[in-house]
DNA sequence: AAGACATCCAACCGCAAAGCA
DNA sequence: CTGCTTTGCGGTTGGATGTCT
């Protein structure tokens, strides 16, 4: 695909910048798409006065810039839905941003490689500090997030490993991802006790009841991406 | 206090899919 | 149908910062 890699791929070659984005890049990518709307990357790269690739700016924009998103961190809530929708779909991070709003797939995908992918298990390193900290069982009880009517009810506990353990969840995803038409034909493929999804057509072929041994079944062998639950 | 190690996160790269002429 | 262009996605890297020993 060597026409694609230089739609601006190798953009030394055209003398794109690279790097760290300065304020006034930012000011310039932000003013044009407010002008101009979004889309047409190439175009924001050729008449914005940025000397940067469409790809740059879209990646700027999208996981940056764009209105609406959340900066921070994750809330048990958003935890709890990214480890349960990895369980169902792998690493889809685009999919799984979807399902929360103002976050970006780059932001979850960076999130999951440092707290489960990581070579030695840092989650439990980090639940281990955690676990020093407090006592041997903690409950956390999150209130719905009014914005986008997701409900969480999650009690944390350790096992003798220090891990965290869920040991019960339930979430309710009751909205479509803002934007996203497909979700108009979303369909509920479990009931209580088991997790409980309103998800769209594309995983149909999914399992429809997904207990929490699958998923902590999964969870905790992750080297595979798409080992434990597969659709 | 300093070096080693871990974590976070912005950004880049390559590939595949979608769109279009 | 075919080939080219554009867009989006997932994987990876590297610098900055925080924490541990």
């Amino acid at each position: 695909m060597s026409s694609l890699m230089d739609w601006e791929g190798s953009g030394s070659e055209q003398g794109w910048r690279k790097g760290p984005w300065t304020p006034e890049e930012d000011k310039l990518l932000t003013d044009y798409i407010n002008l101009h709307g979004e889309g047409r990357w190439t175009s924001v790269s050729k008449f914005s006065g940025l000397n940067r690739s469409g790809k740059s700016c879209r990646l700027r924009w999208v996981n940056y810039l764009r209105p609406g998103l959340k900066k921070g961190n994750l809330t048990p809530q958003e935890e709890g839905i990214i480890i349960e929708l990895h369980a169902l779909w792998g690493n889809k991070w685009s999919t799984i941003a979807r399902y929360l709003p103002g976050r970006t797939d780059n932001e979850i995908k960076n999130y999951w490689r440092t707290h489960y992918k990581t070579k030695a298990r840092p989650y439990q390193r980090q639940a281990k500090r955690k676990a020093e900290g407090r006592n041997h069982q903690v409950q956390v009880q999150q209130t719905a997030d009014n914005d986008h009517r997701m409900k969480t009810d999650i009690t944390v506990a350790h096992d003798d490993d220090h891990r965290e353990v869920n040991t019960s969840e339930k979430v309710d995803i009751t909205t479509p991802p803002q934007g996203n038409q497909e979700m108009a034909n979303h369909h509920q493929l479990s009931s209580s006790p088991m997790i409980n999804y309103y998800i769209n057509e594309e995983v149909a072929s999914c399992p429809d009841t997904i207990t929490l041994d699958d998923l902590w079944g999964s969870f905790w062998n992750m080297d595979d991406p798409h080992n434990g639950i597969r659709c």
